[in-house]
Formats: structure tokens, C-alpha cells, sequence
DNA sequence: ATAATTTACCAAAACGTTTTGGATGTCAAT
DNA sequence: ATTGACATCCAAAACGTTTTGGTAAATTAT
């Protein structure tokens, strides 16, 4: 059934059939509702390919999911398909197309938007794992095309995106230590080339200074996305090197069930010799012994609202939307108080 | 630059144009070559909608991921991303799109599925976690659609799929058990309804009467794919009330992992009082504590296959192909001999 | 030398939409 | 009665390809 047939059926012009379902305004009320009608009767919907080809525009938002190292990039990203669910959730309610494509590197990662945008002629991307010195937002600048973004850098005056308030986040969690008496606190983030992790850094930085505890920097580490599985050794080593840490900060769940992992090694007793909090995630959720004390925000709903802004969103126009959410602490009984 | 302004710089037709790139036999091997170099230096390449639309063919592989639940169904697929991964990497070297649906739960997957081959005319799709009667393959055997499945079923002499041997995988773990002495051997598999945690099962039974050992329908539970946090408490309740199981089998590493806090919760020493032999995955491979003796097999190749099967498909013909790995155990010490 | 075949090219139609630029009819204002 | 504004519809062009059904030239077979 295509737009022909469905006008012979309607006895009604090719024309009026598009445009009384494109919701425009020529057309009346009641021929609208006969051919919305007709339409489902017959299961009309418009070929995707000719409705991109006539109007130049694909309906279609596309991204790119990173699939680096042995694939393990996921794990540290346990949030991700929280907020692939709400993305996807937006979409369905508007009918609008999602492309993925996967990459492997981070050269196959820019193809591929390359790819979104030269091939596919996409002109609705949304992005994520924000760099301080991000070469997709140039790209995406340089082509004007409608984006947001999950995270920001120094740069989103001029972009829109949505993030969790991740100074705020670090500031909470090493508030909560600091009132629970931590003085020798270590923090295993991700490389700092992703601006959340350098965000992070810097608040952890500026909260011990707030405090006047002095940073130790052999009390810092940071895993590269892409290299989960390398947690564990940083962790175990910074932990027998270091005897008189008390609590460790994790920035993704990987790095968290990698604590586990090597305090149980070294024997430290989780919740009473040493503390480990984390980000939350699905793992640490469900599947941590001990449980492990977290910090929480509503990813899906960035998801929702990264889709919202998006389509709501033109590439001419000079106006930028963000939208950032707060974090809350679960208390799982794996931080203890110094000096009990 | 498009095809018409591509053929005025060549000083050709649009046709030869066309053609030279498609690879037809009328057009000379000279101004192939020219046109192929001209189209790089220009950097065209088709518009994928007006290509679609002529031609009537997508060249779109569609795939539908199903992140059920609060999204962790994932996780209790660890190695999903390797299979996208090889998919992928397939894909790319033949330059073929391929478009990606999220679905929340079975009746959005399969309205995935036919806003595939409805709205999107897509004529290629890659089915996974085939089920013993399912919906999906019905589906596309009535419209006709080229199709691989990850995964078989008793209907698979009429379709194309790619596998591990699940009876095979199973007698292997249940003989290597076997020959350490244990008997009260005890299986966490998932939901029948997935043929190859019905496959699976029935291989357990099968090599336990091979054995002479009567099978416990107490050492017994399935897990709901969709549910992988709940593992913990079954494995819980089983070991607690079955106090002579010497042996876990896994048929997910989420469950593996959950096994190892169930152990932990009861005290059970993993190498030395119980056995737990997993499915290998990224979790397991490397944030268990201790190391989990697994079964692995080569799941990108897998993914490879389907397509590369896939690709030389063709719907009409009557000719299916398959691709069958086998699996190897990999010793991480986990398992104990009884009685020592 | 002529006929038959093969090689290399091309004009025009087709794919199914959206959009442009009217056309017609109705109604209120003059 | 005429004009202007508005509501409602439509024919035809356009989007950028692929495919069909050729033609002319070159080559081979007779």
C-alpha cells in the first residue's frame, strides 16, 4: 500500500493524503481524520527512503555505541543502556527512526560519524563521552548539524547537552567520607580526557582543599575506559603500597567490584578496615559482596531528555538547551567511620 | 556532489556512471577505473534513500537488541558485544549498513522486528536467543525476509544459523565434573523457553544417565534472561537446602557470579568444598575472585559468520547454510576433585 | 565483404514521497 | 454585485538514484 493507492481509496489527491498526515493546516479537520483512518486501515505508512529522498530530511537520530578493547568498554559504562532505554523510549512515542553503528577504536568511532553524516545524510546525532578536547563536536559544528550531548566540556556554551552534576557528585561523596572521618581517601577514576573524569578530579581536588586535607596524588589513579580489566592491579598495588588508606572512591562499578576484588586479596574487610564507594550500576546493585555503598542519578531520564532537546533542537538556530540532574548517596553499609 | 554532477566532470552518462560503480560487465574496465577514481576524489557516494527507493533494496542488515527488564538483560549476556563486535567488523569491510532497534520487552521486540521489514523495507535481519517456538522466525518466513539466526531451534533444517554445540559444550563441562568425582552435580540454566538453555538442559540429563547418576530436579533452576539479579537467591535457597551439591554449573558468568556470593554467604570454600564451572565472559574473565574455570568458545567468529551467511542469502532459494563452533574448558582452578 | 555477435555506452522511465504554486469555492465586507 | 480573504483542495515538479531497452561502434565468424 503506498500513498497512490491510499488516495484512489480515499478519492482524494496524492497531495492532500501527504499533507492531511504531515498535520498541515490546508487541509480540513474531517477529511484529516478520514485519511488518518483510512490509513490505518490499510497499514499506510510512507516509504522511509522516498519521504528522506523528496524532503531531504531522514527523520532519524543517529548515534554511535563505542565497543573498544576486548569489548569490555560496556562494563564500564554500566549505565548505558539505562540511558539507550530512555533514548529509545522518546523515540518510539515520536515514531522517529534510531541508527546505531558500532566502532572499535576511536578512529572507527569519528567514520563513523562521518559516516552518519555524509552517507545517511543524518542531521540529528546524539553523542556521548564528552573529551575536554572533543574532534566529533568540531566535526558536527563544522557541518551544522543538530546534536547533544551527554556531558559537557569548556566549550558547551555552544552546544546543548545533558550530565549529571558531577562536581556536585564528588563534592557529596567526599563530603560524606570527610564526616565519617576519612583523611587518607583514594580515588580510581577514568582518564581525564573525558571531561566527566576531569570534572571529577577537580572537585575531589578543590572539596580535600575546602577541608584542609592535603592531596596525595599516590592515592589517585585513573583506568582508561577502554581497559576495565586493568582496575584490579592499579587498585592492589596503590592499596599495599599505601597502607594508611582508609576509603576509596570509584568512578565506575567495574572499578568498584575490582576494590572488592583486591581487598579481599590484600584481607582488608570491606566496611570496617577500608570503605569503597562507587557510581552506581546494575553489577554493584545486584551482584557485590559486600554491598557497596553508591551514588545515584536518574540516567534514564537523561536519555529522555537528551531525545527531547534534541528534536526540539535546529542547527541554525543560536539557542542551546542543557539539562543537568543531582545525585543521591545509597547507603549500602560499605563505608565506615575512622576510629571505631 | 551527486551522480549527475559526478558524470559531467567524467564526461559520461549517468547510467555508465551508475553502473561502472555497481559493477555491471557493460561498462569498460578503463573508465571504471576512472569513474572509481573521480567518485573518491569527488567523495561521492550514493544517497542511500534515492539508492533504496530505485532500487528497491535496502542494503541494510536490521537487528533488534533486547534490553529487557531494568536493563541489565545484558549482563546476563556477556558476550553479546563480541558477536556485534565480529557483526560489525564484517559489515564494515562490505560497507553495508546496519541498523540497530532497542527493545524493552518481547511484544516491543517483535513490533521491532516488523518495523523493520514494514517501514524500513529492510530484507537482511540477524536474530539472536532463538527461542524453541518462536514468533520472530514465523514472522519472516511469511514475508519472505533473508535471514540468520544466532541460535537454533527444531525448525532450523529451513533456516541459516550460527551456534555453539550446546549438547556438546554440556557434555563436555558434565564429563570434566564427572571425572573429578562429583555426583551431586547441580545446574543453573536459563529459561527452557530459549532453545539453547533447552538443548542445554537436555544434554545434562543426557550425560548424567550416560553416568549412571540420577538426576536431582533439586540441583535444578532456570533463571529468567530478563532477570539476572535474581540468580543470588536461587542459588541461595539451593545450596542452603541441598547440602550435598559439590558442583555449580552456569550457563551465564551473571550467574556464576551470583554463585560465588551465595558461596561467600555460606561459607563454602570455591576449589575446595563446591566447584563452579561457568560460560565464560569479560566479568568473569576478569573481576572474579578466585578465577572461575569456564567454557569458552569464539563468539566474534560467530557473529563473522552470520553475516558473511547472510550476505550470499537469498530468500527465494531454498538453499540454508550454517556455522557450528565447539568450546573448550579453561582452567582457573575452581573446580575441586572430591574426596580429596 | 558481409552478417552476426559483442562491447561500451546512453536516454528515459521508474521508485514513492514532499513541496511549490496555483485553482476553486465560500463567505463576509463593501 | 463586486471585491478580498480564507479554506480546501490538486497537478506537476523535484529529490537522486537504478533499471530497462535500446543504439552505435568494434570485433569476430562466415
Amino acid at each position: 500500500m503506498n500513498i497512490k493507492e491510499l488516495a484512489k481509496k480515499l478519492d482524494l489527491s496524492i497531495t492532500t493524503v501527504s499533507r492531511a498526515l504531515g498535520g498541515y493546516s490546508d487541509v480540513s479537520e474531517k477529511t484529516r481524520e478520514k485519511v488518518k483512518k483510512y490509513a490505518l486501515k490499510y497499514r499506510y505508512s510512507p516509504n522511509v527512503y522516498a519521504s528522506a529522498l523528496a524532503s531531504g530530511k531522514s527523520k532519524t537520530v543517529g548515534y554511535v555505541l563505542p565497543i573498544y578493547g576486548t569489548h569490555t568498554s560496556t562494563l564500564n559504562q554500566g549505565n548505558l543502556f539505562q540511558f539507550i532505554s530512555g533514548m529509545s523510549e522518546e523515540l518510539l512515542s515520536e515514531s522517529i527512526q534510531f541508527q546505531v553503528l558500532f566502532a572499535k577504536s576511536e578512529s572507527e568511532e569519528l567514520d563513523a560519524y562521518k559516516k552518519l553524516i555524509f552517507e545517511q545524510k543524518i542531521e540529528n546525532i546524539v553523542l556521548q563521552n564528552i573529551k575536554t578536547n572533543d574532534k566529533r563536536i568540531e566535526l558536527l559544528n563544522k557541518y551544522k548539524i543538530n546534536y547533544v550531548a551527554w556531558g559537557k566540556n569548556k566549550y558547551s556554551k555552544n552546544f546543548s547537552w545533558v550530565d549529571l552534576d558531577n562536581e556536585a557528585a564528588i563534592e557529596k561523596i567526599t563530603n560524606y567520607l570527610i564526616k565519617n572521618k576519612h583523611k587518607h581517601i583514594s580515588y580510581i577514576n577514568i582518564s581525564e580526557k573525558y571531561n566527566f573524569a576531569s570534572e571529577r578530579k577537580a572537585s575531589f581536588l578543590k572539596t580535600l582543599k575546602k577541608n584542609k586535607i592535603r592531596f596525595n596524588k599516590d592515592y589517585y589513579a585513573s583506568v582508561k575506559l577502554e581497559e576495565p580489566e586493568k582496575s584490579f592491579e592499579i587498585i592492589r598495588k596503590m592499596l599495599s603500597r599505601n597502607k594508611k588508606i582508609t576509603s576509596i572512591i570509584c568512578s565506575t562499578e567495574f572499578s568498584a567490584l575490582s576494590a572488592i576484588k583486591a581487598c579481599n586479596f590484600l584481607d582488608l574487610q570491606i566496611g570496617k578496615d577500608i570503605s569503597i564507594i562507587t557510581f552506581d550500576g546494575p553489577l554493584v546493585k545486584d551482584l557485590s559482596s559486600p554491598p557497596i555503598t553508591a551514588i545515584s542519578f536518574p540516567v534514564q531520564e537523561l536519555g529522555k531528555q537528551a531525545i527531547k532537546i534534541l528534536l526540539k533542537g535546529d542547527s541554525n538556530k543560536k539557542h542551546y538547551s542543557n539539562f543537568q540532574v543531582k545525585s543521591d548517596i545509597i547507603e549500602r553499609g560499605s563505608v565506615h567511620q575512622v576510629g571505631d
